[in-house]
DNA sequence: TGGGTCATGTAACCTGTTACATGATTAG
DNA sequence: CTAATCATGTAACAGGTTACATGACCCA
């Protein structure tokens, strides 16, 4: 149900075609969502078949045709009516393959596990890092230059922030799991 | 691929027909992972169909037949080598739906918004507290009455501790993101 | 008499992933 | 010369959700 609706929203900024959607969904929104073309080029499709898009072809020389997607009436409409549903609790969801590990890791390797833990600190660290880095962006304007997402960068710090509580979360986990097992070894 | 090798880590407690896996995902699992039995039946299926799993019918009286699983030679080494795999970085995935409403929020009605992060919280904080009743249920071996259990608790607990941990920053997180909200209204 | 539990599933659909295909331009 | 980028997709598969179907028993 989302995507389809990031993709609505995403192109209440401007018209854009599905190669640069993609790009927009794996380099801004990435931390919390990402997609694969295959998967845009085919919600575009349903999308525009449902019409809340349509789309036109620009010639270019040199380059392939390129498709221009833009939202129309019905498709900001759809839109809002997705956005103002704010009922998080039906979406909470804690599943996660790690712990579906964690769950059996007594039959499992101890040495390997602390070693998998290790890891996961060291990937939430970079997480940390980067989105810290991104959070400066959207200070610095570098990201959003125009006046016209100011009001826009509150819900995206919001965004980050959430990133940040979770990662570090995670990290202290780890380490406290960490220290456990190490404990159990002896 | 975790449903398929969490059929197989439960079946290793012992042999259960479909339903009885079920309950088990949706009660002992449950907070970071469910399943439908339309999928777990049809995950036994394949299970079996590649030699990972064999079943026997037995019949009842008054009650339909249940078909009783159980694990292979071959289900537990495969069982075994997806487990001594702790690979977690690949599967870090902060994808979350309320992010992606968050993203765009500035389109949306902020007192809904704060009512959904309201009930965010409250759902976080049933969800902690029932954490806290499992950790009771496992110390108080309510939940394992055996001794066969008795290493399996320390991973266990390790899984509700990431609960806590993820749960605890959520409330944070939105207990913040309310208190910044209301300060932009005004 | 109606709802809940035991027990089995099927069917349709939606979402996401992986791999492949084409073909030109541009930068190192 | 090679890899990356621009730009378009298709195909197959895996995983998850929702709805439906059957039928008997048990409890209030």
């Amino acid at each position: 149900m989302s995507l389809k609706h990031g993709l609505l929203g995403l192109l209440g900024y401007g018209d854009m075609t599905g190669y640069e959607l993609t790009k927009y969904f794996n380099e801004s929104l990435n931390f919390f969502w990402s997609a694969q073309t295959s998967q845009i080029y085919r919600d575009l499709n349903n999308l525009e078949k449902k019409g809340f898009l349509k789309s036109k072809i620009e010639h270019q020389e040199g380059k392939p045709d390129k498709r221009i997607y833009s939202i129309t009436k019905e498709g900001k409409d759809e839109f809002l009516k997705w956005l103002n549903d704010y009922d998080f609790g039906k979406e909470l969801d804690y599943r996660d393959p790690m712990l579906m590990k964690m769950f059996f890791s007594k039959q499992g390797d101890t040495e390997k596990l602390i070693r998998g833990l290790e890891d996961f600190i060291k990937d939430n660290s970079y997480f940390l890092e980067a989105m810290k880095i991104t959070k400066q962006h959207i200070n610095d304007n570098s990201y959003a230059e125009h006046e016209q997402y100011e009001d826009d960068k509150i819900y995206w710090k919001l965004c980050i922030l959430r990133g940040e509580y979770l990662s570090k979360a995670n990290i202290e986990w780890a380490e406290e799991s960490i220290q456990l097992l190490k404990e159990i070894k002896r």
